[in-house]
DNA sequence: CGGTTGATTGAGGCTGCTCAAAAGGTGTGG
DNA sequence: CCACACCTTTTGAGCAGCCTCAATCAACCG
């Protein structure tokens, strides 16, 4: 809890890292320096909360900054003009919206709260900058950028060849996963998540009305548990198994630390 | 043909930068100095033919080397044990079988050739090496993956969203652009595409008996012609607006030149 | 010529969609 | 406190897109 101040010069006592969901991605995938973390702490002081369903990114958006999601869920989503949506990617806490390098192409996609989430707002010279002067955090959220390629790919494959049945279970491993990295699981391996079945549809490439049936399965099996946005996997060796989940994707082995 | 011993003060007349895929992709995304160019130069002599079908890179290979296809096509794709299999990507010249900083972590899919392919291993401490003394090279580099990330992405959405003829004319649209990107179109627009039926349908998530009757409608529609392994789309504006394509995400506006 | 691979066609069936309606929950205003 | 609107979940009936299985045809190759 307390910020492990080890002096370098002197990082601020103020400075709870840990604390901080980006800081503590990015040391997942990277090893910081203490001065690296303190930039960083410096780039998020101004985060804001904004309430769920809140656009964060809008799409066509070039204005040179980039959001940081410091709490709550968020996603990424195209939509068409007949009404058609689909979710292209879900963003935890530590989840940034764009990827460094592509922060000057306006974006194609919109990024969207998906719950109450706090949020931070970084102007792309501002981050420049820090990374001009911190090339340990350039190296991690480059890191973070190739895992993110691998979740696309994952997704693909998932809507590709999967069944419903095999699809909505793929992202359910996927997502506790996820959620226990972020330390977002409860003692007994439930979470929040506070997803609507429309929008578990839009990410799984179903109707609502499918993955309502879908999901009455997988709780008539005693696999999960559903309900008032908290999802419970009471099984998860089942669940691994019908949706052929394997979580090396997720991780970065090889480079940097291990989890 | 002969790999150009050049010393890097002289750019010399035995680069033909410009007949290199690598090269000129990366030239197309960010600027390249002459010695940066060079550089490049020296990691690609040693490519070699692989025929159509040959496995460039196996799942679960983690051998600290990328590979780089420089003439030909190919592709990521991820097999289930009961035969399914997902197409997750179509590499086209120029691209890599990683994305730089993941290139130590294990391939979660393999990667295939899909025509005959011209394929040069770059051994991972000598890229290192070379970027480490050309930044732009490195710059370049995750522009790519930047690029990438976007196509992945709107794989994503049109495997999720799109019906089967909406699905596969997406494809050829997004082919067809990444084709003229190559320089690999013929004058009148059309080009060579040596994919199967069974090979669209496992990029598409489609049965090649499905994706067969799908071509039949394009064609008797007059959008296409698709015989012998030659694409040639007769009505782009018409395909466009069947896919909904937009074909913004495969260029790369706001940083460095554009196309 | 037989063997193999890919394209094509047909019949039938299942997965997942559409349309519709009802039930449960929540917030708002009277 | 109830009435009302609104959203989400749930359920049902019918349909269609795509799949499965199977067979035929064409091209290529040793």
């Amino acid at each position: 809890m307390s910020p492990a101040g080890a002096p370098l010069t002197h990082p601020t006592r103020e400075m709870p890292a840990n604390s901080n969901a980006l800081i503590r991605r990015l040391q997942s995938l990277s090893r910081l320096t203490p001065t690296e973390r303190s930039a960083l702490w410096e780039l998020l002081h101004a985060w804001e909360w904004v309430p769920a369903g809140a656009v964060i990114e809008r799409e066509g958006d070039c204005s040179g900054a980039i959001h940081a999601l410091l709490a709550g869920l968020a996603c990424r989503h195209k939509d068409f003009r007949d009404g058609r949506r689909q979710i292209i990617a879900i963003l935890f806490p530590g989840d940034l919206s764009r990827n460094l390098g592509g922060a000057a192409r306006p974006t194609d996609h919109h990024v969207r709260a998906l719950t109450r989430a706090k949020v931070v707002r970084i102007a792309l010279h501002h981050l420049e900058a820090v990374i001009e002067a911190n090339p340990g955090i350039e190296r991690a959220l480059h890191t973070a950028t190739i895992v993110e390629g691998a979740v696309l790919r994952a997704w693909i494959v998932n809507l590709g060849q999967r069944q419903a049945h095999e699809r909505l279970a793929h992202l359910f491993c996927e997502i506790a996963h996820r959620m226990a990295n972020c330390d977002l699981s409860r003692p007994d391996g439930s979470f929040e998540l506070p997803l609507t079945q429309k929008e578990l549809g839009a990410a799984l490439g179903l109707t609502s009305v499918h993955v309502n049936r879908v999901l009455q399965k997988l709780r008539a099996e005693a696999l999960v548990e559903f309900d008032n946005g908290v999802l419970r996997i009471r099984e998860m060796e089942r669940l691994r198994g019908i949706a052929n989940f394997d979580p090396a994707y997720l991780s970065n082995w090889g480079h940097g630390q291990a989890p």
